[in-house]
DNA sequence: TTTCTTACA
DNA sequence: TGTAAGGA
């Protein structure tokens, strides 16, 4: 028998995460002198601040984008190449993170092993496509939905 | 203590 | 971009 009880929860609210920017300066290795100036040419954007004066807050995407930046900065990227790639590759996260939120269905233990429900593998439903992970690599099998799981 | 804007090196 | 000034 299956087990279908492993869904993983959304226990993090990441949007809940943020950062004033002596902190994303910090984690980044990046200046908040460049912050702001990045801010101000429009490549990374504070959250809307709800009073009129106060300090700028972060939030997770923002870390992300940030520390995509620095990284092909260091690459020797300039700013306005690297912040078009940053976007690039913040489209194809979207891109995945949908894409798996939509596929994934959960860890069922099949033969003693933790595999990955993918879902439907055929348009009839009648196979499921499962994903392992083992010794540092990655597998995929396809099982019949009626075959009788361990 | 930290952050903000402005301005100069 | 770094740094200083002068407030909040």
């Amino acid at each position: 028998m299956s087990e279908k009880n492993n869904r993983i929860p959304n226990l993090i609210s990441f949007d809940k995460l943020v950062f004033r920017i002596g902190e994303l300066s910090r984690m980044t290795e990046v200046s908040s002198r460049q912050l702001r100036y990045w801010e101000q040419r429009g490549y990374i954007s504070a959250m809307t601040r709800n009073d009129q004066n106060k300090a700028r807050v972060y939030d997770f995407h923002t870390f992300i984008e940030v520390r995509i930046i620095k990284r092909l900065l260091d690459e020797g990227y300039r700013l306005p190449a690297a912040v078009e790639r940053m976007r690039n590759i913040d489209s194809e996260m979207v891109l995945a993170r949908h894409f798996f939120q939509e596929a994934f269905q959960g860890v069922e233990i099949i033969d003693g092993k933790a595999m990955l429900n993918l879902g439907n593998f055929d348009d009839e439903q009648t196979q499921t496509l499962y994903g392992l992970y083992e010794d540092g690599k990655v597998r995929y099998q396809v099982r019949n939905n009626d075959e009788p799981t361990v």
